[in-house]
DNA sequence: GTTGCCATCCCTCTTAAGAGGGGGGTGGCA
DNA sequence: TGCCACCCCCCTCTTAAGAGGGATGGCAAC
């Protein structure tokens, strides 16, 4: 095996976060750190330079979150095997993260335990979700799914911005913001745009 | 120096993250990390146990977040030197950890360069504070604070509930409601509730 | 003991929000 | 071709939200 070790490039934002999966990651005698990013632009540069068997990316980064950086890898490394590990369960994020390409999804309160078969797991092709993760992303089949203008409509919410304000920021009436409300308030089943707000942060939807 | 090390607890939820401090404090001879906790209960327990010279401490965990914890401990050993490490970089956060009293608050983005003499700096009594970190406390002073009753309605806020639904649950009158509404939206400077909720999520005001 | 902050309650007024209807145009796709 | 999803526009109506007032008792600091 360690003739052919797995070789890992390791995508976070955090210092200590890097540090520790590679201090984990070493400890196996097949599965080698061959990289280290800080943010979304650097993974995808180094994972063209490197190529490596995996990419253990983080979610939200600096400079391109993990999603799209994914998604840029995946689109030229059309087998790159990523695995997801972040804080952030909303069933949104898992959603976005899945279809991007990832094979995996790990939140970072996972231990050794579940960390390393899942690294072999997701290197060999397989996926790898783990049940709470799965469980999160089975609740979310219950809500429809936002149209690309209703997040936009969204997004101004959580600024504050009142239905005319945002009628004018998006150049539509304020009659339409109304409808794209009304829309949201009724696929979050939520009563009004404060709750909406919350909802759609909680499910990973919009990000402050 | 080895021969009395800094004898250092570690307190974070994430196990990659109690490793990655783990493996960089023990790169120097001088620190030692002698236990390890994962929620906010865990580590008063420990500390009383071991008594370490400094606790690396994570503002956000199960089961009794960082700043209680820190109070507990400060309470019992009004000595004990903590080094709030965290994610969180919103002023109320910050200025609450401080007051707890916590002797450094230190972003989780730090280097080893930043992290290592923030430790000896801490364990030796002294504050330390980063410039970014003094920043936000220093614009902070720019809003007034807000009332335990405030930030309660505040919550209320968050879940999407009405005036007349608040007023309900803290069983006051509307009317109140509307009072302590119109004193966090100026305390805030913002111009309606769902722009409260989001200013508040962001300056740690409130979590959800 | 007075000053100041907090929490409570009350009133009026204007405007915005949200519920409930009605359409119309596009572009993909079966 | 017809259907569907999305986006857009318009109307009415009711109620909630927020601005602007004023007022009281308690409690702690000075």
């Amino acid at each position: 095996m360690s003739k052919n070790p797995i070789r890992i490039l390791i995508a976070d934002d955090h210092y200590v976060v890097r540090m520790g999966l590679a201090a984990l990651v070493e400890t196996e005698p097949d599965l080698q750190v061959v990289g280290e990013a800080a943010d979304g632009t650097q993974v995808v540069e180094l994972y063209q330079k490197l190529e490596p068997d995996l990419v253990l990316m983080d979610l939200r980064m600096p400079r391109g979150d993990g999603i799209s950086a994914t998604q840029k890898i995946r689109t030229q490394f059309p087998a790159a095997r990523i695995l997801m590990l972040t804080t952030y369960d909303g069933d949104d994020d898992i959603h976005k993260a899945l279809s991007a390409g990832a094979g995996g999804y790990l939140l970072k309160n996972s231990t050794r335990e579940s960390l390393i078969p899942a690294i072999r797991a997701v290197a060999a092709g397989q996926r790898w979700i783990p049940q709470e993760v799965a469980t999160r992303l089975a609740a979310r089949k219950l809500f429809e799914e936002l149209t690309p203008r209703e997040i936009e409509v969204l997004h101004q919410l959580a600024t504050g911005r009142a239905n005319k304000e945002i009628a004018d920021v998006l150049k539509i009436s304020e009659h339409t913001v109304k409808d794209h409300l009304k829309s949201i308030l009724g696929k979050l089943h939520v009563a009004d745009r404060t709750e909406a707000v919350t909802a759609a942060l909680q499910r990973g939807i919009i990000h402050l």
